[in-house]
DNA sequence: CTTTGGCAAATTGTATACAATAAAGCCGGT
DNA sequence: ACCGGCTTTATTGTATACAATTTGCCAAAG
């Protein structure tokens, strides 16, 4: 079921990432409600959460804004993640069993499939890396781990980037995931966890080249 | 100001701390509404953040249970608190200013007092303690990093272990709070990190032999 | 004896009304 | 013109009522 709860939360977070409000816009309830078509009761849920995934900031009086997030936030959301998907890589090296490991292999096939003409099917490869990675830290077996990893990864600010990719960077991420997957046939964790955080440290150099590009592109305009 | 929200949070919290409510046992809102004395609005608020402590699970249909922790879980828990309380003490190193080291000079004094003599305060341990590791996250300046570790660290079912700190376990703590100062002193950020993690792994230790014993105690009198 | 169907009780989701509190505007004094 | 305190307004916190959904139970059929 789709509770007015789940609705209000992904409209809200559409907004803020959309950019149809912007970093340090007040997030009154009331307006919030009438937007979303429900009552005040369900927004307040969403803002719990979207302030847990630090998207919303809240005053000392419980009045939330929307949060600015620098490049160097990013950097650290990158950092942490590169810092935490490594573990669950090593972890998860550690535990792997021969049912994962096929489907990390039909996963990673299905990337390389999408990406293998000269119009990469960017849907599908977002798609199937975000299962991916989902598949590692489940088979790293630690919902503690998973609990904060997830608000880390669901980041669709970040995501999009990935629009931006070239044909090289594509096939780099593929390929680093075949490295993963020989770190985890030979269950070596420390060379799991390795490529891991090179693999997340990559990501975000992509996204800071392609974020400064956007920037400066902005600056332009104005 | 104290809203109803945050008693019934500590309320609850207390309880299942307590083992007043055992592990599977089913949360109700309505009779913990009564329980804590307010409405259900504040109660619902307050399951949330527990369940973000993973203090309670929550299944398919919303209903809520107090969850088990195993020694595994908690385990899990210490080990993500090494590496993220390390990085943090890591970035701290990099960062440290005149200013702060006086305060965690001044804060590691105290927690030195309070365990000098034969019977130590442990209250006063705890406390500052706590004031320690909070500084030192603090001054490593990530809201994303304080975020992911406070829900970490607020886990009274560890704090109590330290009542049952040996005198030798309570010097060692506060030796090693030591050879942190040192390591922020030269803004050996690498340093750090090690003793650090080294610092919470044996925490770890601490509480596992503590909980053994406790087990096997309750063994004995079932 | 087990299973299945549906009814009844309990539980959660949502809306709305009201109370408490903080922000903003206003006015008079200096 | 500027500042301090007061009043007004806007916003959030809480309680309660009702709707939707789930769970448990019991009876009847296989």
């Amino acid at each position: 079921m789709t509770t007015a709860s789940d609705r209000a939360y992904d409209t809200i977070r559409a907004m803020i990432l959309s950019g149809e409000l912007s970093a340090g816009d007040a997030l009154g309830e009331e307006a919030l409600a009438e937007r979303c078509g429900v009552s005040r009761t369900p927004i307040r849920d969403a803002l719990r959460r979207l302030e847990s995934d630090l998207l919303i900031r809240r005053t000392g009086t419980q009045r939330s804004f929307v949060s600015d997030w620098s490049l160097g936030d990013v950097g650290d959301a990158f950092e942490l993640r590169a810092m935490l998907e490594g573990y669950a890589a090593r972890r998860a090296a550690e535990a792997m069993t021969e049912d994962v490991m096929a489907q990390l292999r039909a996963c990673n096939a299905a990337i390389g499939a999408a990406i293998a003409g000269q119009k990469p099917d960017v849907r599908t490869f977002l798609d199937r890396n975000r299962e991916f990675h989902a598949l590692v830290l489940d088979a790293a077996g630690s919902r503690r781990l998973t609990n904060l990893l997830t608000a880390l990864i669901e980041q669709p600010v970040v995501w999009r980037t990935a629009h931006h990719y070239s044909h090289e960077a594509f096939q780099r991420s593929h390929s680093e995931h075949n490295d993963l997957l020989s770190a985890f046939e030979r269950r070596d964790g420390v060379w799991a966890e390795t490529v891991m955080m090179g693999h997340i440290r990559r990501a975000f150099h992509a996204y800071s080249d392609a974020h400064k590009g956007m920037t400066e592109r902005e600056r332009g305009v104005a």
